[in-house]
DNA sequence: TTCGTTTGTTCAAAAATATCGAACAATGAA
DNA sequence: TTCATTGTTCGATATTTTTGAACAAACGAA
């Protein structure tokens, strides 16, 4: 089984992590996790392909700021907290706290 | 003269802010404005093209991260603190900090 | 005024990235 | 084995990024 990419503590960048959190999606998901701890793939509902979901936890893993192991047919998520405020002290902590000030998007109907 | 387009605070994303600061360029402009205070376009100098830092400048205003104000030839920008420091308590203060943890990039000679 | 210079935008093409559905692979359960 | 679940990979399409060239606006000098 192929093992997942990692970076290591200090190969995560600040425009990495900061574009990896600039997508809606990837937030989403990134809320997701810090709220809830760590989750499958399939826990993040949205509108979104399959495939394209995919990408996104790929590219949050390969920015380092999140961790992905395999049990059984899934992949659970977990946020790279400790070492995400060890590289960026209080960044982490920061952005999730502004991310509950933002008003939802109305829904539709 | 054709005004510029700045967004109202409240319509500045969180999403918006992370994606316009996740480009390493960007990410530099935004550190030159933070450490120099308001500039010209050309006080940022890089191997890009003008026309990319251009493009460059346009997504940090139409994110609501940056002011540009026309002076003569020239563009003057500085950076939106007080207006993303109501929006987003902390957020661009944590992000300066931790963008002069990194390390620059090994010069190439 | 007219002619250059400076500063930055706009345009069109090329390169890179994102999104999607379909096919595929791996695991576990029946 | 067979089926269902979970997620990845592939190829096509769509969107975004980057670039050089052309353009526009403002200024100063002649």
């Amino acid at each position: 089984m192929k093992p997942l990419y990692h970076p290591n503590p200090e190969q995560i960048t600040l425009a990495g992590v900061l574009y990896a959190l600039g997508d809606p999606a990837r937030l989403d998901i990134v809320k997701l996790l810090a709220q809830q701890g760590e989750q499958s793939c399939s826990a993040f509902t949205c509108n979104l392909a399959k495939s394209t979901i995919s990408h996104h936890f790929k590219i949050l893993r390969e920015a380092g700021v999140i961790y992905s192991r395999k049990s059984g047919t899934q992949h659970l998520n977990s946020l790279r907290r400790d070492d995400l405020e060890a590289r960026f002290p209080g960044l982490l902590d920061t952005i999730l706290a502004n991310s509950c000030t933002e008003q939802e998007a109305a829904p539709t109907h």
